[in-house]
RNA sequence: GUCCCCGUAGCUCAGGUGGAUAGAGCGACUGCCUCCUAAGCAGUAGGCCGCAGGUUCGAGUCCUGCCGGGGACACCA
């Protein structure tokens, strides 16, 4: 493993609304007014970072917006709106563009000025209030207890926790919470096909059923008990005895999925047990209040739900002619406990194959009184693995599937965590496994790191030279270089992408963004190659503008390392060769 | 059959609430370096954004229909 300084990601920590880009809201206003006296209502104005440098720091289409409304072309009421705005300060010229844009230019300083509020807010920088402090429970993994962790769940690990971490960084409290059925018929079939394989270690005549759990992780668990109990049991298939070994299953796979969780550096506020559900009479509690709404009915002997009442498909069975409950009743009262334990918003990160579940979930929920789309959902994609453009499949142990320890243990977390979390949810994830192990640039994860590494490296160097870098009083109109400028826009836009990122509950935004910025970072460090182009290095000999560039360095520093944080990898200040193959 | 997701460069994928010339990485090709700051650097090629309609000043993005891929449709979880 490379050598590294491992970083905790930030969390849990509400913080006031942070200083926000002053320039920014002053143009917002002085659009505003300039609109307003235009005789329409403007609806939201919308400031925006153009993708193009050209199209100068900030751009509005709001005078194509208005086109309509006024009756006029859009170019006019720029124009009108253009020269409104003479006097506002840190603006050095307005360009009206293309079919009616109005790009906005800003002086070097006003752009400059993101570096003070980075430097400012150190390792809080990229956060804002946008929850208030208000509760909200992410769920997520909620694997049974039935074996071990595969890569669909290494996924939704990944994925629960940078949501949850998202949320966090914008102002929510978050609960993390892990559910897992250890009632019901899967329960029963993990017992009994560890039965069958112990009696085959005694010599006894014993087969598995087809539905029975069938991965070498039995055959495992058969061992362990037999070690831990003996062989007493020989021909027992009594309750008690399935009892024990499920008792023993259940410890055993909890806490082997327990660590590789921990290993992936994934933490649960709470462990919610199916179980529990029954034990203090939730269940029927939940049987008995769907009752009274009058939405329940009898038929073929089992008792059902007009879920369709609530724009289900079918209705569904909530108990079956036998007495016992369906899935859907517990989950009904697993997420009326969410509610009553105060988390009126709720983010459920689940496989796709799920999918069928929300409605009627959501419709138990609905017919006791619960808001529509409650609670609300985050269905991902399967994972496949690849290697030299093949699928593999390289688990010895849980037979069709490999497993999310597996995995880690190959990759290690940081780039496991991040490819886990560069693609949207509800697109297929393919994990290659060639460009996960490659250790240059071409491997997102290092290109990101690097290019913090690097920013380190110069502090390093300033140090050895005697520079003292970071309580110099930089002054960023200095930074007139074409890439300097695009960096200083590119950290500004952090924290405005951290709350859409939030907001979508979608981290790949994040990673999107590092890597573009790392992409950026690179190319300026190496433009400054001291053999090459000495007068764009940072270390140069003008104290002023080495300040300057240091401050730029500092910035980048911190807004990559939030960044990498959030998503739960580590920031490495060296990166040494993993020689180890 | 019904419902959900996906379809963008050879491959893997990004593309805010509809905006300017559709981007990145890998791979391919062309230069350069072997000095230095990091296991390279700089650049080029590559696209009917699945197809067809529609809405709009403007559609990869919204609507409808088809085609293709995946998933879900139990008194299983």
């Amino acid at each position: 493993m490379p050598s590294r300084r491992p970083v905790r990601p930030h969390r849990g920590r509400p913080t006031p609304r942070p200083p926000t880009d002053s320039m920014q809201d002053a143009l917002l206003k002085a659009l505003e007014s300039a609109v307003s006296n235009l005789g329409v209502p403007a609806g939201e104005i919308r400031l925006e970072r153009p993708k193009d440098a050209d199209h100068g720091d900030f751009t509005t289409n709001v005078a194509m917006t208005l086109a309509r409304p006024l009756g006029r072309s859009p170019r006019d009421i720029a124009q009108d709106i253009r020269s409104a705005l003479d006097g506002v300060s840190g603006l050095s010229r307005v360009e009206v563009a293309g079919p009616g844009f109005l790009n906005f230019y800003l002086d070097a300083d006003t752009v400059g000025d993101v570096l003070r509020r980075i430097r400012k807010r150190g390792d809080e920088y990229g956060r804002s209030d946008v929850g208030h402090g208000a509760a909200i429970m992410v769920e997520f993994v909620s694997a049974n207890p039935t074996g071990p962790l595969h890569l669909g769940h290494g996924r939704q690990a990944a994925l629960g926790d940078g949501i949850a971490a998202l949320l966090e960084w914008t102002g929510w409290v978050v609960h993390r919470e892990f559910y897992f059925n250890d009632a019901g018929k899967q329960m029963e079939k993990l017992a009994h096909s560890i039965w069958v394989r112990y009696q085959q270690a005694l010599g006894e005549e014993a087969s598995l059923p087809d539905d029975a759990y069938q991965g070498a992780y039995i055959q495992e668990l058969a061992d362990s008990f037999r070690a831990e109990h003996g062989d007493g049991f020989r021909g027992d298939d009594s309750a008690e005895v399935l009892r024990k070994m499920e008792r023993h299953a259940v410890a055993v796979l909890r806490a082997e999925q327990v660590r590789d969780l921990e290993g992936f550096g994934v933490h649960f506020d709470e462990w919610f047990r199916e179980s529990s559900l029954y034990d203090d009479g939730r269940v029927d509690a939940t049987v008995e209040a769907l009752g009274a709404t009058g939405l329940t009915y009898e038929e073929d002997g089992a008792l059902w739900l007009k879920t369709t009442e609530f724009g289900d498909q079918k209705d569904r069975v909530m108990r079956k002619s036998d007495g016992s409950a369906t899935y859907f009743l517990p989950d009904v009262a697993y997420h009326l406990t969410k509610w009553e334990r105060g988390f009126t918003h709720v983010i459920n990160v689940q496989g796709s194959d799920h999918h069928g579940t929300v409605d009627r979930v959501r419709a138990g929920l609905q017919a006791l009184g619960k808001p529509p789309g409650y609670p609300e959902y985050v269905l991902h994609q399967m994972v496949t693995v690849e290697r030299g453009g093949q699928e593999v499949r390289f688990s010895k142990r849980a037979g069709s599937y490999a497993t999310m320890g597996e995995l880690v243990e190959q990759v290690g977390v940081d780039v496991a965590r991040y490819f886990f979390l560069m693609r949207r949810p509800e697109a297929h994830l393919s994990f290659d496994l060639d460009v996960a192990l490659d250790q240059s640039d071409k491997n997102p994860v290092y290109k990101v790191q690097y290019a913090h590494a690097r920013m380190c490296s110069i502090f390093a160097r300033a140090a050895e030279a005697g520079i003292l870098a970071t309580n110099a009083e930089a002054d960023p109109s200095l930074l007139t270089d074409g890439a300097e400028r695009e960096l200083l826009n590119q950290l500004a836009e952090f924290p405005e992408l951290v709350e859409r990122a939030a907001r979508d509950r979608a981290p790949h935004v994040v990673c999107d963004y590092l890597e573009r910025t790392a992409g950026m970072v690179n190319s300026w460090y190496h433009g400054g190659n001291p053999s090459r182009n000495p007068e764009l290095a940072v270390l140069v000999d003008d104290p002023a503008l080495r300040a300057a560039r240091l401050a730029l360095a500092d910035g980048i520093r911190i807004v990559l390392r939030n960044g990498l944080g959030l998503l739960g990898v580590s920031s490495p200040e060296r990166m040494d060769r993993r020689v180890d193959e």
